[in-house]
DNA sequence: GCTTTAAAAAGTAACCT
DNA sequence: AGGTTACTTTGGAAAGC
């Protein structure tokens, strides 16, 4: 059987940043090519980009937020490439923002179906939540690391609310350990 | 001191009103519903529950009593589809199922999954089939969910597929239209439920 | 609490051919 | 009957209502 830690994907990576320097989203919104703003509906300003593809929420303070990026790495590239932008738009921008990774969604696959029903009684039924009225998957919130799986009854899983990549890799080598001495894995 | 003290009446009249109107929403969402006195007395149990841990503040009222309603009757193992729910509550489907998930948790109910089975009796009688069927569309729903066919699917389109399988092989054929209809599931669901319970009885 | 962004999982639903 | 699109859930930040 394959590690189920080799098959984790990031599949999205948020993080948060900031240029130091106010906007004029308004002005920024009409230089900008492909930009959405629309402060009626949100505060923040949308530029799309393309290669790695990402999109960054830009504020009036300066600070952006960086989603749908597929690894650490191209969230500093997509974030360069907005900063460039801005700069191109003689855009004051700080030389190495910090930019804070602030959550990581990984897909995962334990290469077997799952009897979501004898997992939730197993787990403990208030460590869970198990709604298929609501939504197929099981929640499963752990302590360490601190995050967030939803367990599906094709063996895959999502894990979210992890900082590190690393934590999805704890994360599944709890759960497995945790269904293998619950006798339900296999 | 007067004005603090009326406050306090105020308020306490405010809440005690507030109680009523619960328990009475409750009271007619029940009748609407059909369910017995005793899912009633449970839903309010646990109104007061949630009322004492302050889980109401921030919420709506009829979106709290809606939910005890809906935990209330899977308690005593007569559910209702939060569809259900929905149609004499005042409150949306979504809003009904985010408040039920938060009561749960926090009042630690440690609701179990819903059986299929307990859909059997009520959509087999608004259905009118035998007793036959109904027993059928039990060992089907037993069998399957055994071999973990039931993960992560809804029990109405579960329990209503069954139930289908059922008056086919017990030649009391209902269409799918008419099992969807009790169900208030898309007779899409009861034939992709179907297909999969029928294979992993064998039946081909 | 809401608003917006992105992405995965699997089930259900609405709508069209 | 099939296909497509869209919605459900989880997590986090941003500014403002």
């Amino acid at each position: 059987m394959t590690d189920p830690k080799e098959t984790i994907n990031i599949e999205n990576v948020v993080a948060s940043t900031g240029i130091g320097q106010e906007l004029d989203l308004q002005s920024v919104a009409m230089d900008l090519e492909g930009a959405d703003y629309d402060p009626e509906q949100f505060p923040g300003l949308v530029y799309r980009t393309q290669n790695p593809k990402s999109a960054a929420l830009i504020f009036r303070s300066g600070k952006i937020v960086c989603t749908g990026a597929k690894s650490t790495a191209d969230v500093h590239e997509s974030l360069e490439i907005v900063f460039d932008k801005l700069r191109e738009l003689n855009i004051e921008v700080n030389e190495n923002p910090e930019i804070v990774v602030q959550n990581i969604v990984t897909s995962a696959d334990l290469g077997r179906n799952l009897n979501l029903n004898a997992i939730a009684i197993g787990l403990g039924l208030e460590n869970i939540e198990y709604e298929p009225e609501q939504f197929p998957g099981l929640v499963y919130r752990l302590d360490e690391p601190e995050v967030v799986a939803l367990l599906f009854g094709s063996g895959k899983l999502v894990i979210t609310g992890g900082k590190k990549p690393e934590d999805a890799e704890q994360a599944v080598d709890k759960i497995v350990s945790r269904l293998e001495e619950l006798g339900l894995l296999e | 001191r007067l004005r603090k003290w009326q406050e306090r009446i105020r308020t306490k009249d405010a809440g005690e009103r507030n109680l009523q109107f619960a328990l009475s929403e409750i009271d007619r969402m029940a009748s609407a519903l059909g369910v017995p006195r005793s899912v009633r007395e449970v839903a309010s149990v646990i109104y007061r529950r949630a009322l004492s841990e302050d889980l109401i503040r921030g919420r709506s009222i009829e979106g709290v009593a809606t939910s005890t309603l809906y935990a209330a009757c899977r308690q005593e193992g007569i559910p209702r589809s939060l569809e259900e729910v929905a149609e004499v509550s005042r409150v949306d489907q979504k809003e009904i199922g985010r408040t039920y998930r938060y009561i749960s948790q926090e009042l630690g109910l440690e609701m179990r999954p819903v059986d299929p089975k307990q859909y059997v009796p009520r959509f087999c009688s608004d259905l009118g089939v035998s007793e036959e069927v109904q027993s059928k569309a039990n060992e089907i729903i037993d069998t399957t969910a055994e071999q973990g066919l039931l993960s992560g699917k809804s029990p109405t389109g579960y329990a209503a597929a069954a139930i289908y399988a059922a008056s086919l092989l017990c030649n009391e054929k209902k269409t799918q239209r008419e099992v969807a209809d009790v169900a208030q599931v898309t007779e899409v669901t009861i034939r992709n439920r179907y297909q999969e319970q029928i294979e992993a009885l064998g039946i081909h």
